[in-house]
RNA sequence: AGAGAGUUGGCAGAGUGGUCGAAUGCGGUGGUCUUGAAAACCAUUGUACCGCGAGGUACCGGGGGUUCGAAUCCCUCACUCUCUGCCA
């Protein structure tokens, strides 16, 4: 969430970023915020004020008690207790005062940076650069859905019947593919100074609220109820709320972490064109980076990582697309984002592998994470997250790509793990 | 899962109703001394909010309660440790 002196101090701007986002009426949040902030200091103020009374009367007392003067510290309970009133509603007041301001701002979504361009959905995300050649496929080229079951690697029907739509398993070569790809872009990640790290998979409330998902993606995420856990969307959730509430020291910046986990999601109500085989599910795996930076370095530090995830693409051979997401596909929590899209050959389309995000100090002040610096002022971090990369696309994108009469190459990077250099 | 014991500052560890934001030790920082270092000695050393400032307020695992006054008493939740059980 944004700071309140962030928004009083640069009211027009946050006012415009907000418009940029095609946010409902951003003067009128915006000035409600700064009044019931204003609301909230004074009332502090005054409630701090009649506390302050209360304890000096309470010491009062005590020493009128030790002193055996019984009379006089009667008398000086009664105004005691009607300060302790006083401060007692005027506590209340605060934190109904705390709780508004905060649902509000928790509304209030990541000021956009300048060169974020100005769009409504998908459609109005700026390429950037294409990069790599699509190759061109045999006459019979078939889908990666129509490829999974001729070589019979990834299996539908087994995953509808032991657990539903959504959660296929990957068999035999299929298998072994996704643990070379785990492999293979851990290892990357591993020496590119990233501290590789396996991180719970279930995850509690407060770390929902510490990155953002909540409580605006509830509905996105598993919810264990009996336990109160949630299953993770993304291993951003459990890496980045590894430092929630930590106050770091310069010294120790950058810290730099990736994990490869499974990830969950509902994709509530998002079932329709574009989701047959590989292309969208409730369960996959994923190797995430995370970065947690400061302030004047997070921007360097998104430009490397997606060249990291390029790097990659690269590596596997894969045709790809750097876009420059616009405001209205921006996810809420962060002011930048690149997604790096893969050409899949047999369907004719880019397929988004991964997300790279800048998110300020937008988590960093919901998870309370700040540094010291030098000179031992504390500020809020910046956070930073990509995937690199996704599993299912890549995998699709790779099975359609490859197809040759002789059975799908593996990507010379990839032989090392997989052990086969085709499959057939 | 059952029984018991715990949770105090960066760490260790006192404190069982009043001037306790909290002894003491270690660690950290600055200084004295020294050619330099160590040792010793002196000083300093939590976070957040409000305030121009003086200063005020809150925080002793989280939340609630009793009391004029709570680290200290009560309730509740979480976590940790020990023993027993179960288990990859």
């Amino acid at each position: 969430m944004l700071l309140v002196s962030y928004i009083s101090e640069n009211k027009a701007e946050v006012i415009e970023g907000l418009k940029k986002r095609f946010f409902d009426e951003p003067e009128a949040t915006i000035n409600k915020v700064l009044e019931l902030d204003e609301e909230r200091r004074q009332t502090q103020k005054d409630r701090d004020d009649a506390q302050a009374e209360a304890n000096k009367s309470a010491k009062q007392i005590g020493m009128l008690m030790k002193s055996g003067q019984k009379d006089e510290a009667e008398a000086a309970k009664a105004s005691a207790a009607t300060n302790k009133q006083k401060a007692k509603d005027l506590s209340s007041r605060v934190s109904e005062l705390e709780g508004e301001l905060q649902k509000l701002l928790y509304q209030i979504p990541n000021i956009p940076r300048k060169q974020v361009p100005v769009g409504k959905t998908d459609e109005d995300n700026e390429v950037m650069y294409e990069r790599g050649e699509k190759p061109t496929l045999p006459e019979n080229a078939k889908p990666h859905w129509d490829l999974i079951e001729q070589y019979d690697i990834v299996d539908f029907e087994l995953g509808n019947k032991v657990t539903g739509a959504g959660f296929p398993f990957y068999k035999g070569k299929g298998a072994r593919m996704q643990r070379a790809l785990i492999s293979f872009f851990l290892d990357e990640a591993t020496d590119a100074g990233y501290m590789e790290v396996q991180p719970p998979i279930l995850i509690n409330e407060a770390s929902g609220y510490g990155t953002g998902q909540l409580p605006d993606k509830e509905g996105q995420m598993y919810y264990m109820g009996a336990d109160d856990l949630y299953l993770i969307p993304t291993a951003e959730v459990p890496i980045t709320n590894m430092f929630r509430g930590e106050l770091l020291q310069e010294n120790d910046l950058p810290k730099k972490m990736a994990g490869h986990t499974p990830c969950f999601r509902r994709e509530a109500g998002s079932w329709g064109a574009h989701v047959r085989g590989l292309n969208r599910l409730h369960q996959f795996d994923k190797v995430e980076i995370v970065e947690i930076q400061k302030p004047e370095d997070s921007e360097e530090a998104h430009e490397r990582m997606t060249k990291h995830v390029e790097m990659l693409l690269e590596k596997l051979e894969l045709p790809y697309r750097r876009l420059l997401l616009c405001s209205g596909d921006l996810g809420v929590n962060a002011n930048l984002c690149y997604d790096l899209e893969v050409w899949s050959a047999a369907q004719g389309r880019w397929l988004e592998v991964s997300s790279i995000s800048n998110f300020g100090n937008y988590q960093a002040n919901r998870l309370k994470l700040r540094y010291r610096d030098n000179n031992k002022k504390t500020s809020l971090l910046h956070t930073l997250n990509g995937s690199a990369l996704a599993l299912p696309r890549v995998l699709a994108a790779i099975l359609e790509n490859n197809q040759t009469e002789k059975g799908i190459m593996i990507p010379k990077v990839l032989q090392k793990y997989t052990n086969f250099e085709v499959i057939d």
